[in-house]
RNA sequence: GUGGGCGUAGCUCAGUUGGUUAGAGCUCUGGAUUGUGAUUCCAGAGGUCGUGGGUUCGAGUCCCAUCGUCCACCCCA
């Protein structure tokens, strides 16, 4: 019986990897680029921890976290989603008192779905949070920053969808009405419907079934609710966006899933990606720090998933910083093996962002240099005992770039440089 | 959780109404006068046909189950 990997939880073979590294570096130097820190936290927190953020009732929680009691008897989960932990560190470790915090987080997160395009059971986000800014200059920031990346990664096709819920007292009226409403006219709505009904109201609005659809047509509208500061809030948003030339659209039914959002909440589609087509999401959740248990403070983020963010990148053919190697070096004959190793690792000490394999498990010349360009390797280097003897090695291009050459050792790294732009 | 498509060599796939030792291309290894790749030619290696049952004289082919995978619903990043 072969061992295979859990359902929906997928490797990323070498040859696949220097996406995620590309993706990783530009990352960082973005959110660095805008004073934010890097958090890193355990993947296992306490179930607790989820109810209380993500809401009980949601589907995340109710039946798609990997849930588990560990040896003595805690109630411990997979976790679904990366904002609960930074919460939940940031006031374990006291940094979310009266002060603001720009902090961003990465790594895996895991949901028990059935596994489709772009849909993992593991799957890994990136994470910007901001806390202890009330204003709508930070949403703003929080938005330009996803704008940024896909600029530093030179994609396009983006559209960013923003919405406001306004403040939690607005929203919790309007919540109230549009169960009143929906209970009204419950006998005319469709299962699911009736379910969320009291779930999560708001999802019923995008309901897809025509039944539903007419009876959300009368529902009460959430902007009616909205109080000038929350109407103040989403406009000064909108105003920012437009200086910096971000183009949006509102789409009055983004409603995220998660129960903590307030005010902006945003999503960054695409029609690339088939079904799942939201890259990157987010909003404002100003109630959450207390709800944990924290000091009140405000917060705005955003999640996007790295593996839908690299599907893309593939399909739109974004070119990635390659780590394949670029000099590939042969040898044969025992004085020249032996040379050749020693000249490999003094390569490497004097250039040290050099990519150099040297040939190990012998072979014929001919299978040697039918490895060098297997690995694609710009260059080879052929040191057989001749060289040896000669203290040189010869220089090959393997991508046309020029006859080969036979160089002295001492002026090979040198070469390397020049040729290499190292 | 619901529905549909697909599982044959490392990869992409053929495989006739069930019928002898299951094929191709790519990759890999070796060779085409001694030490020169990517082109060409030759040879070789590599598969319990996803797994387990069943029908049959006989199953890669038909039936059932199961696992995996892909797509959509749902949900979301």
């Amino acid at each position: 019986m072969k061992i295979q990997s859990v359902r929906g939880m997928n490797d990323v073979l070498p040859a696949d990897s220097s996406a995620w590294q590309h993706v990783h570096a530009v990352a960082a130097q973005v959110f660095a680029a805008y004073g934010y820190g890097e958090l890193r936290l355990p993947v296992v927190e306490r179930t607790e921890l989820f109810k209380r953020a993500v809401g009980e009732v949601t589907d995340v929680v109710e039946k798609e976290m990997y849930s588990f009691e560990d040896r003595g008897g805690e109630r411990l989960s997979l976790r679904p989603e990366l904002t609960a932990g930074v919460i939940r560190a940031g006031i374990e470790h006291g940094i979310l008192f009266n002060q603001q915090q720009r902090i961003w987080c990465t790594g895996p997160v895991f949901r028990y779905e059935r596994p489709q395009a772009g849909r993992y059971r593991q799957f890994h986000q990136l994470d910007v949070e901001a806390f202890g800014i009330a204003t709508p200059d930070t949403d703003v920031e929080i938005i330009a920053i996803a704008a940024q990346l896909w600029k530093r990664l030179g994609m396009s096709g983006f559209q960013l969808q923003i919405n406001t819920l306004g403040t939690l007292p607005s929203r919790a009226a309007h919540r109230a009405a549009l169960i009143d409403y929906l209970l009204q006219h419950e006998a005319a709505l469709d299962e699911d419907a009736r379910r969320r009904l009291h779930t999560n109201p708001l999802r019923v609005l995008d309901s897809k079934v025509p039944a539903t659809q007419a009876i959300v047509e009368g529902a009460p509208s959430l902007l009616d609710y909205l109080d000038e500061a929350s109407i103040a809030h989403f406009d000064a948003v909108k105003a920012g966006l437009e200086a910096l030339g971000i183009a949006y659209v509102i789409n009055p039914r983004l409603v995220r899933g998660l129960d903590y959002y307030t005010h902006t909440v945003f999503e960054w589609v695409t029609d690339q990606l088939g079904a799942q087509g939201t890259v990157c999401a987010g909003g404002r959740y100003d109630g959450l720090v207390e709800q944990l248990g924290g000091p009140k403070t405000t917060g705005v983020g955003f999640g996007l998933g790295i593996e839908r963010l690299i599907l893309l990148m593939a399909v739109q053919q974004v070119p990635v910083v390659s780590n394949q190697p670029q000099v590939y070096l042969c040898r044969f004959g025992a004085e020249a093996e032996r040379v050749a190793l020693q000249w490999s690792e003094t390569l490497r000490d004097q250039l040290p962002g050099l990519r150099l394999v040297l040939n190990a498990g012998g072979g014929s010349l001919k299978s040697q240099l039918k490895r060098a360009d297997g690995c694609g390797a710009r260059l080879a280097l052929i040191i057989g005992d001749d060289e040896a003897a000669a203290g040189a090695v010869q220089v090959k291009s393997l991508r046309g770039e020029g006859e080969a050459f036979t160089c002295s050792l001492t002026e090979l790294a040198a070469e390397l440089s020049r040729r290499l732009a190292l």
